[in-house]
DNA sequence: GCCG
DNA sequence: CAGTACG
DNA sequence: CGGCCGCTACTG
């Protein structure tokens, strides 16, 4: 059992007791387990075996996880993902790659209407069966039919390198809009990710301009399909499929002086801004995507929110590249002052 | 679920 | 408002 | 025991 084997099993044992309806916090406490576990530096199982070290000495381990870890590693299996499988088929875990579609809804459609593979779903969806549930709606019963054929194909990332051709696109001819006064890239693309499951991009516009200049500019736009959601700040589309098969884009707005801020949060990871943002709690701050500001006069200005540096700054750290932002150690490296110096395009001499 |  | 989504 | 990221944003 190698550890990616492991944190498997960890994820989808997540993933049913989600469907279930069980306590977030466990079933996040069971997704943060198995990344610890992926990206340990050392086999899992070496830890299990040697009699005197236990999963527990891992953070985020504790006495449950790590009897569980121990049963996995030394019989390859865990009875009570077993026993949750067979009360909820392969087909209704399916349904939560199904974009709009979460844990309440799944179960809904699971416990209520008996559904449980994407073949009946879409049947039921088909028949018009979906929009007489409560919750439910004809639009929600529209996104199902549309979403089914990403949840039977399973992964839906593209190569950054086929992204970038259409989100460079976009964002140059967004920046020339008299109405912006920057556009960046953020989110898995500016971490540089070898593939990416969206596009982010980021606008901003001077104090007091309206966003809806710049969303009617990317719901015009060539490479654009569909507009998918739309609100004051934040707008989701759908590309092209030529351009890397569909890919969704999100585009955010935010006023200039909170330009840092959006950026920190856009850019993520997202372990890596809970991390950031637990920082400022303790400091008595709060960050979010406008700004830092204080606990306790929190409608007073912010503290900053202008740059990323200011944004590390207030919660005391360098700034940290974004290729390195997945709480998978720079914490503390930058606290250390040990960030590395990353290789750039310039450090490259020939290719062979 | 884990942590303080 | 709950659910879902975003990093 | 209580708290666990966000004065998140958008949809129905």
């Amino acid at each position: 059992m190698s550890n990616v084997d492991v944190a498997r099993v960890l994820v989808d044992l997540a993933d049913l007791l989600e469907i279930q309806g069980a306590n977030p916090f466990r079933v996040r406490a069971h997704r943060s387990g198995a990344r610890t576990i992926e990206t340990l530096a050392e086999p899992i199982a070496g830890l299990v075996e040697d009699p005197e070290r236990s999963p527990e000495e891992l953070s985020g381990i504790g006495k449950d996880l790590s009897e569980k870890i121990i049963s996995i590693v030394l019989t390859g299996k865990l009875d009570q993902l077993d026993e949750l499988r067979e009360q909820v088929p392969a087909g209704v875990v399916a349904m939560l790659r199904i974009p709009g579609l979460g844990p309440k809804k799944v179960g809904v459609l699971f416990k209520d209407l008996g559904l449980e593979s994407l073949d009946a779903l879409e049947a039921a969806a088909t028949e018009g069966a979906i929009a007489e549930l409560k919750g439910f709606g004809a639009k929600t019963e529209q996104m199902i039919l549309e979403g089914i054929g990403l949840a039977r194909h399973g992964s839906t990332r593209t190569w950054l390198s086929t992204a970038r051709v259409a989100v460079d696109r976009i964002v140059e001819d967004l920046s020339k809009l008299d109405s912006v006064t920057r556009v960046s890239l953020a989110g898995s693309s500016r971490r540089l990710k070898e593939t990416v499951g969206d596009l982010d991009v980021l606008a901003t516009v001077s104090e007091g301009v309206s966003s809806s200049d710049v969303m009617a500019a990317l719901a015009g736009h060539e490479l654009v399909d569909e507009v998918l959601a739309q609100g004051e700040t934040k707008q989701r589309v759908r590309l092209l499929e030529r351009e890397g098969g569909g890919l969704e884009l999100d585009l955010r707005v935010v006023p200039e002086a909170s330009y840092g801020a959006a950026m920190q949060y856009f850019t993520g990871s997202k372990e890596h801004n809970i991390v950031v943002r637990r920082r400022a709690q303790e400091r008595g701050l709060k960050v979010n995507e406008y700004g830092v500001f204080s606990e306790t006069d929190e409608d007073g200005p912010a503290v900053a929110g202008r740059t990323e540096e200011d944004v590390y700054q207030a919660v005391g750290l360098p700034w940290i590249p974004p290729e390195l932002r997945e709480d998978r150690g720079e914490f503390e490296m930058a606290e250390s002052g040990r960030l590395p110096e990353l290789v750039t395009v310039e450090d490259i001499r020939g290719d062979l």
